[in-house]
RNA sequence: CGCGGGGUGGAGCAGCCUGGUAGCUCGUCAGGCUCAUAACCUGAAGGUCGCUGGUUCAAAUCCAGCCCCCGCAA
């Protein structure tokens, strides 16, 4: 089949290595244009486009997929299928219908449960017992689209939102190909909508740690935004990121901080919690005891 | 030229403003105490103070340039 990727993120990249080895002709790419990133705010290539350095496939990086130019570049390629991973833009109708066979997504979760742009987080910070990744047939919504098939794997109990994202990349790809497999006769399953749950997008305020709230939820939350956007609080008067804790009982009020000797617990909303893993503003991401050696000084 | 913090024995920090003997909390090693210990006591090793140049009798400290790490913003 004649095939054209649209992605962007780096959890697309194991699929579009699939792809590229699978045998189907990988006619284009679509990703998004380069940007300025990091410190330097140098332009950089998004993760898509710097894996296929080296490769010959041609590379499409339209500012806007939804401009006529952009679709009718798209059209050209004459695709029967189109398959999209975490591209970042939404796909108008007239590139849907491009597609002689069909428009398929892989999704980082076992949808309907969390449609939406942050799945993989959502599914840590709500202390889902599993999650996967869908193969779904692309419509005008926002992940509502028909399920071809779905991959389920374990959240373990220490899981991430890093490990869980590159456990799903790795996964995703054989989900890909078993669907790509299942052509004239794919299976078509609509979603359970009432079962629907959304991700919102995530920005680096919503790392923010509410000690009101109970120390489990945080803790989840903590693990599920490690390493992205990274879970934070004051101390000092300075942001305080946070990438591991643990539940320690004991009691106090929101946001106090209850120790500070050998380990660092705050209080929460019901038990508290004791930062295992933190980075002051400006300073290297170290372990508690390191991080309290100097702050004791210092202090 | 986006804004800001930082680079000091193996780790985390103080000292810098107001130049003049290398400090603190740990770790490591040796010994002691103890039924025992991640606890306690005694002692020891370990540092071109990011790099280069300048000022000075004298630079971790003041000045200039450069390299690297990090937070924000995007």
């Amino acid at each position: 089949m004649r095939i054209v990727f649209i992605g962007t993120g780096e959890i697309g990249v194991p699929s579009l290595r699939a792809l590229q080895n699978s045998g189907h002709e990988l006619v284009a790419v679509v990703t998004q244009p380069d940007k300025p990133a990091g410190r330097e705010q140098k332009i950089t290539a998004p993760p898509i486009k710097a894996a296929l350095a080296g490769s010959k496939i041609s590379i499409l990086q339209p500012e806007k997929i939804k401009h006529p130019e952009a679709i009718e570049q798209i059209r050209a390629l004459a695709p029967d299928l189109i398959v999209v991973m975490a591209y970042g833009q939404i796909l108008p109708r007239d590139v849907l219908e491009i597609p002689k066979i069909a428009c398929l997504n892989l999704h980082a979760s076992l949808l309907s449960r969390w449609r939406g742009a942050a799945p993989i987080q959502a599914a840590i910070a709500a202390g889902d017992v599993e999650t996967g990744i869908t193969v779904m047939y692309m419509n005008e919504g926002l992940d509502t689209g028909d399920i071809l098939l779905q991959r389920k794997i374990d959240i373990a109990p220490n899981e991430t939102g890093g490990s869980l994202h590159d456990r799903l990349a790795g996964l995703a790809p054989d989900s890909l190909l078993d669907a790509l497999n299942m052509f004239p006769n794919a299976p078509r399953t609509p979603q359970d909508n009432v079962l629907a749950t959304y991700a919102s997008k995530l920005n680096r305020e919503s790392g923010r740690i509410d000690w009101n709230e109970p120390a489990q939820v945080i803790e989840r939350k903590i693990r599920a935004y490690n390493p992205w956007p990274g879970a934070f609080t004051e101390f000092n008067n300075r942001k305080l990121k946070v990438f591991a804790a643990s539940i320690v009982d004991l009691r106090g009020k929101p946001g106090e901080i209850l120790r500070k000797e050998k380990e660092l617990v705050f209080g929460t909303g019901d038990r508290a919690l004791s930062l295992t893993e933190i980075q002051l503003e400006g300073k290297r991401r170290m372990s508690a005891p390191d991080f309290l050696r100097g702050a004791v000084t210092s202090s």
